[in-house]
DNA sequence: CGTACTATTGAATCGGGTCAACGTCTGTGG
DNA sequence: CCACAGACGTTGACCCGATTCAATAGTACG
């Protein structure tokens, strides 16, 4: 197998977030995996109502997952960065009830949902794994449902970049303080349940505070301290995370 | 083992809504089960913050799980009917970021943690069986951050009351086409980032429009199709699922 | 009966949405 | 090299859905 394909040299096991895996599990999933796949940035990995039997992990790049009604208004349900799975939400033999789209451009791991069944029998480590994932991202649905259900504009949005800043530096994105986050003032919009426009202002009005810089497309969070009492953050555990 | 406690018997497995398990998974949950717990209308089965290693499956009764911010603010994640497991969301080592709290009088089934592994070592199809219960509230938690994101509090409230009108039937709570539903406008409110007093104005104009009757703590529908049109609602798969 | 929780309603207010322009940057093709 | 298009960011004016405050009814229960 190439060093490429190969999960035993994949680059985001040498990331300290990640908890160390036996070689065999290794070994099997680099057999589990069917291949991998690049998708630009901007278009779809999985679309909404779409069926689908993959499973993916994230490699590289940035994603979201997202459910729209049906006159177009959209909600961002969380973001996707390397090392996260998706694909467990949905059920074989219904259509997926979200959308899945690259955000940069992305490389995926793809594993075929039929051997799933075969994983559960035979790497019972692994399949606690996948469960890990799974309540694992259902508790950053949960944090975004709390920001968008009772936090105000400006917590909402400092919330979110503290989260996605601490995101990115567990997975050796940050670099000299900073993250490049391809994400527009629309995502952010998006995935708190905000307008455009007052989404801009109240981005401008953090800048200005001084607690963020946000430019060409990188992060800085100027002031962590005040923003994340201001947004009443609370950690969520980013270390010794299964990788699949 | 007591009737009472016998998962051979228990009284959801007579429900349509549930797949069916091999006679070794019932027993194997019947020794995984350490004992049943019953616990009062408005009572806390989890505390916010607090550690536990227990995993439960609500027999009978209704629930929420909530978290709140530092000022008292509090949002409803989503609610729990009968079958539905809750503990995986929270690591072992540690604190829980949600709550969980009776909304009736509940009866519960108390599994402990530490054997999960065990489970998940023996009975893979009961693993596996975990995961998707934990993918599938994840979708109605997504469901839910749609609503709160995206729709107007008369669509949002249109849809959480379809939702748990069909939730409740299809485990058998509906009788002569109404519900009985435990909850008050406070917890509508907290689950939908609503105002208590907006919340009963949208109530009121729902059911003034005669598309619900909510009287007495019980729901029925008045008329189902133009609720549904009007709060762009789509069903999740309810048949078939799991019961741990 | 009194206490406490839940529902109801009106009035005033405000956070955030909508509309409408304008600026800025980048890439593209004449 | 410049003109233009298209995507993204910025800003002001106005409006509305939802919040807040406040007061009044039910209803359950000891």
């Amino acid at each position: 197998m190439s060093s490429e394909t190969s999960c035993t040299n994949c680059p985001l096991r040498r990331q300290a977030a990640f908890r160390a895996n036996e070689a065999s599990e290794i070994a099997f999933i680099e057999r589990f995996k069917s291949r991998q796949m690049r998708v630009a940035a901007g278009l779809p990995i999985l679309l909404e109502g779409e069926r689908s039997d993959r499973l993916y992990t994230i490699l590289s790049g940035w994603a979201h997952r997202h459910r729209s009604l049906g006159d177009g208004r959209r909600q961002i349900l969380n973001f996707l960065l390397p090392g996260d799975f998706v694909g467990l939400q949905q059920e074989l033999d219904h259509d997926a009830m979200h959308g899945i789209e690259a955000l940069s451009d992305v490389t995926l791991c793809v594993f075929p949902r039929q051997r799933l069944w075969h994983l559960y029998q035979e790497y019972p480590s692994l399949a606690y794994d996948l469960t890990w994932l799974c309540a694992h991202e259902e508790l950053i649905v949960d944090e975004n449902l709390l920001s968008v259900g009772r936090r105000s504009a400006v917590e909402r949005i400092g919330m979110l970049l503290i989260h996605l800043y601490k995101r990115a530096e567990s997975v050796g994105l940050c670099s000299d303080g900073s993250v490049r986050m391809p994400i527009s003032q629309q995502h952010i919009a998006d995935a708190l349940g905000l307008s455009l426009v007052h989404t801009n202002k109240t981005l401008r009005r953090l800048s200005l505070l001084g607690l963020i810089e946000l430019r060409g497309g990188a992060l800085r969070i100027g002031d962590l301290g005040r923003l994340r009492q201001l947004a009443d953050y609370h950690a969520l555990p980013l270390r010794a995370r299964p990788l699949i």
